[in-house]
DNA sequence: TTGTAGGCGTTATCAC
DNA sequence: GTGATAACGCCTACAA
């Protein structure tokens, strides 16, 4: 009907109303203490003029736009487990009413703290995928922030120390006894990573093994990093029998890196991953992996944050178990394998 | 350093360096006309107050906050298709410095206009997945966007209707004559499905043949709805040899009612979807499907936006042609089934 | 080169 | 019940 009229205010609105801004102002908000029939008028001005309130506007006047919003904030959305996190952080957000607003971070720190006061002004919570150390300082206490990983005042998190101690204990069980693990990144302040290559280290001390210092590669998280590292891995002299990857894209770049040199997996080479994404049960073999239940960590994430936007208390610190799922890229050593070359 | 000051304004960083707030607006703008040592002084300040910009306020006073920002409408992440355009977007949009910015769209058209208020203001063009007819009214002229589907001033998009077209000239060409449809929704003012029904249509029609309208069902895009009308077909006294739906999705869906039928893909149904999702390949038989590509609509979406917004001119419709992607869901109908049962 | 006034659209406060 | 006034933090326009 009206066709874009350039932005109407309550200003417009309160003209058409013949009341005062204030009043609209509060027709808006349902504020009580008013006529029914003058909220009626106000009702009928608003139709009439098409007006949509300004959220900057609110925002700068609140310090705070309630807008039904949950901020996300992550490093990237193809990296499978972070879409099937945040798969589950919408179902549980829309079943409460609440919308998403999914920002990539971006790598420039100065940008960075920008998205995140941004958000601040903008969202009733938020949700930081990943979070780095720093991370948790440039959001301030006037809303809840919920981070996926070990850093924060309140966390999701799977167990990754028992995931990383499950893995290799697996292999240690099937009697391999030359086991290496892929590392996420080198330079990373990911306390995740280091947990689950603590539990590696820890599964081979209870079993009264070691690793050379070069069994240790890092896996870089990624597909290509995997098969970079396991090159490294398969190509020294005492090389391993059994990896445990710190993911399973780099598991599966592990499993790259074994079929191009001729060898088979599970009988030359058994591959653990982590994560257990859907890619995992069809790789070939299919991966034996720790699994981390992916839909609920975001969903119990959301679920957190509703909590606390409603003051409720909650327990800070949510960790899942994890859980290890058997499939065909693992298996025991066989007698030529386990011979030095 | 600085614990949570409050909020440090521009006022604040101007009374530390000793100058006007204009002269530190100006220093964060990048505008000239200053003493470099001027211009220090303010940096210097800014550092120490940890001041950062608050972009609602920027916002309201500038009608736009130019923040590197790409705003994203949504309906759903978790729908295959939409998280393999939102890969294509977020890689081409890193590339170019941009941050996407993920809402998934409300159901409630009120919370809708609110949304994209916010978009409008916060964000350098805004890129809409699904529009519905009378999404494109909401954002004014004054921001860039680009819609996905058939809607709109600036689209991208694959050819529906050469598509409904090969898959249905495919199972002709395969020697099917009783060849049903799964649609989308039926309340549903998406011209996309429609031009991949017309296709379907117009195939047959190409090839002298016809449907009963018990042919056509609504497969809903999803699995379930796939299933359900999958079953009503196979229910019919004359039923169909060959299923085209409308997504992949609802063919997987069909896929799951013929195997709870007993019936076997492809010797006694055909099965044809379109998108051709990562899953369509691993089905079991894997499933012949028209391929979009998906990531690549949403790179050229991205990319349009971007030509958009640095006013440079660009086709403000582009249009990727459909393929068929034969696999084993498809099969020419066998004597048996092709009788009456 | 730097500073001063005024306004962007909304809400809180406090009179009427 | 309703309305005037003053913020909120920033930027544009104009003066000094």
């Amino acid at each position: 009907m009206i066709d874009t009229p350039a932005t109407v205010t309550i200003a417009d609105v309160a003209r058409v109303a013949g009341v005062s801004k204030m009043t609209v102002s509060n027709v808006i908000n349902n504020k009580p203490g008013m006529t029914e029939e003058t909220r009626e008028r106000v009702r009928r001005a608003i139709e009439q003029t098409g007006y949509v309130v300004n959220p900057a506007a609110r925002a700068l006047s609140n310090k705070r736009l309630r807008s039904n919003l949950i901020g996300v904030l992550t490093p990237q959305l193809n990296w499978p487990w972070v879409a099937e996190i945040l798969h589950g952080a919408s179902t549980t957000a829309e079943a409460a009413g609440l919308n998403l607003a999914i920002f990539t971070t971006a790598s420039n720190p100065a940008l960075e703290r920008e998205r995140a006061t941004l958000l601040r002004t903008l969202a009733d919570g938020v949700l930081v995928v990943i979070p780095t150390a720093d991370e948790q300082h440039i959001f301030g206490n006037d809303i809840p922030v919920v981070t996926l990983g070990a850093y924060g005042q309140r966390t999701v998190q799977v167990d990754n120390h028992a995931g990383g101690y499950l893995a290799t204990r697996h292999l240690v069980e099937l009697g391999h006894t030359r086991i290496a693990h892929l590392a996420g990144k080198h330079d990373t302040t990911l306390r995740d990573a280091l947990d689950r290559q603590a539990g590696y280290h820890a599964a081979l001390r209870d079993a009264g093994l070691s690793a050379p210092d070069a069994y240790l590669q890092q896996g870089e998280f990624s597909e290509t990093g995997g098969e970079l590292a396991t090159r490294i891995l398969l190509a020294l002299p005492e090389r391993p029998t059994a990896i445990f990857a710190a993911n399973d894209l780099s598991a599966i770049g592990a499993l790259r890196a074994a079929s191009a040199l001729g060898l088979r997996v599970p009988e030359d080479l058994s591959i653990v991953g982590f994560d257990d994404i859907h890619a995992a049960a069809v790789t070939d073999p299919p991966l034996t992996t720790v699994r981390q239940p992916l839909e609920e960590i975001g969903q119990a994430a959301v679920q957190l944050l509703i909590q606390l936007t409603r003051g409720q208390s909650a327990d800070p610190h949510v960790r899942f178990p994890a859980t290890l799922v058997t499939r065909g890229s693992t298996a025991p050593p066989s007698q030529e394998a386990s011979m030095s070359p």
